[in-house]
DNA sequence: CAATCAAATGACAGCGCTATCATTTCTTGG
DNA sequence: CCAAGAAATGATAGCGCTGTCATTTGATTG
């Protein structure tokens, strides 16, 4: 029920009001000792300044938005984290809106939210990054957003992602490594740009150490657990089967862990299984699921560190920011050399 | 980049910008005609209030926090769903806060984020909820909250939950009705309130059908997967087995498929197994698990409503408001009647 | 039809802060 | 030691709304 304001402040430390909110927004021309006798006051007062207040009077609401619509609560949950503890750093909050992308009145939706809250800056995950209308609207609004993991129009704003291609590589190259040849891929959703990507990967691994894709071995997958049990049925129930299974999310892996289970084909004796995404999942199974781990809290928190800074609101040589950062291949009990006896 | 202010709607509308303010906030002695007109100026220049403005002037700010610091991805996330849709209804917005309670100066920054935002009010999941530090800055700033299913201290605050005890009396229920007479029972982490609930149910289903509680087959785990494994092991590695085991989550119910898994046990025909929460991994596992779904999106929007209806903010007659919203016993492929040869 | 009172509307201050511009204080060189 | 410019500080006007209280309008009565 305090109701410290920066007038309390200023009185405290013999100063204006103004010279006070100098201070608390680190801008230059105050003395050091000045300086220090304001957050001296501030601190002994424990002032907090009123977001709404400066927000009304500034140019900026201290305020990130999170828009998501998003069916792996996981992946949003990280987001969050990294997004959260970013903004806090700077005295940034993290307002979250669920979206539906199917819904009719998006636009309006998203514009409402823009105008009333006018948020700083927003963040936007798949699939919402690739709605046109959210980011017309963003884009009518003159808010800056950062995109995670694009799939259409690269260049339309700025973004954060990983190298899908690279690590779908590194992960086929190591199942190749342990002496797999016959190595069946489950395509992701056909309308997930991720979904060619990570099979770019894919083949080019396998190209690149000479081997050949059995076009047999891949299926066409919806990114769900159930189609990766159906892919994985089809692809076992051939009289020829591959040794390993590079599914291209870990929902996926875990249907084929299933199909294999009913197949009577024990993981990884028999068939190495690979996912990617690292869910929860995936160290929960039996056995724990080797798979490629997005830097999903780096990310968020990389999108939310362009926002603050501005960086994100700028062209520069006339193109957007865009960060790749570092994913992680996380071998665990899924996968091992393929037995001799076939 | 619009600026349409109430001002604006005023102008349009030929009235002063207060009886716009009383329109929009729905007070009373207003005109229907007049009502009408404000509307249709607000709708025809696509009017929206700005939050920072009426916060600042008002006693609301129409910001609404959620406070969590929970393992559990896909809890937050449906709780974020519902929390976010009755937000909307109402023109609030929902702000996350992960904190993190280990944290020392959790408190600090629980009062910071109080006085920086004016939430009208606050919504807790487990385990924030029964972290006294949070609900004593809580209560000292004055801010309304409601705890979704709080362990300790029931009567300390508004509450919404669900009866932990009946749901796990109604699955043992319907375990017993099957046929299962020797149950085995794996109990929750110990400091978990909902731990000794749902053994209660057990207990009272049990008996209430006049079988008895063999000691042997029930075992303390701790909610996770791996404690789940052991306890599985512990109980299925005895002369005398049960015919099924309960399992207090999802996850330890998880971890006892993978142990019947190992023990060459087959589920459901020679173990059904039951778990607790509806979890995502419980349709994505094979078999799919029985389980029992908590109301979480109701309960959120629930939480969400009373503080929004102030009804959080006032007791009545002694006591806060709580509300026991109704589970869903879900029964899917990895429970079935018991086969007759042992 | 004037008097009375309730209902409807409006004028205006001010919420706590930032932005603009004026003013004061400090440096520095001749 | 003073002028001149730079650096530091302050006075004041809003930002867009709500709350308070004054004023106007309309309904009701004898």
């Amino acid at each position: 029920m305090s109701a410290v304001t920066i007038t309390d402040v200023a009185a405290r430390a013999g100063l204006s009001i103004k010279t006070v909110s100098r201070v608390l927004n680190n801008e230059p021309n105050v003395r050091e000792k000045t300086r220090d006798r304001v957050l001296e006051a501030a601190r002994a007062l424990d002032y907090q300044p009123n977001l709404s207040a400066r927000s009304l009077a500034g140019a900026r609401s201290f305020l990130i938005g999170l828009f998501f619509d998003n069916p792996s609560p996981a992946y949003v949950y990280d987001v969050q984290l990294g997004a959260a503890s970013r903004c806090r750093a700077s005295g940034y909050h993290l307002t979250i809106e669920p979206v539906d992308t199917q819904a009719d009145d998006l636009e309006r939706v998203v514009r409402g939210i823009i105008s009333t809250l006018r948020l700083d800056g927003v963040v936007l995950t798949p699939p919402v990054c690739d709605d046109d209308r959210v980011l017309r609207a963003l884009e009518a609004s003159g808010t800056p957003y950062v995109r995670m993991s694009p799939d259409r129009d690269l260049g339309r704003a700025p973004r954060v992602g990983m190298d899908d291609t690279r690590a779908a590589y590194e992960m086929t190259l190591n199942l190749i490594d342990m002496g797999h040849v016959a190595i069946g891929f489950i395509l992701g959703h056909p309308d997930h740009g991720a979904t060619n990507l990570r099979y770019k990967g894919f083949v080019e691994a396998m190209t690149s150490r000479g081997l050949v894709v059995n076009p047999a071995f891949v299926k066409q997958g919806l990114f769900s657990s159930q189609s990766g049990f159906d892919c994985a049925e089809a692809i076992l129930n051939q009289p020829q089967r591959p040794t390993a299974i590079f599914a291209s999310n870990d929902d996926m892996a875990l249907g084929v862990m299933a199909a294999a289970n009913r197949l009577k084909l024990s993981v990884p004796d028999q068939l190495s299984v690979a996912g990617f995404d690292n869910t929860p999942a995936a160290s929960t199974v039996w056995p724990h699921l080797s798979t490629v781990a997005q830097p999903i809290f780096n990310m968020a928190s990389a999108a939310c560190e362009l926002l603050i800074s501005r960086e994100a609101a700028v062209m520069v040589e006339g193109t957007w920011v865009s960060q790749l950062m570092d994913f992680e291949i996380i071998m665990r009990d899924s996968t091992c050399p393929p037995t001799p006896a076939l």
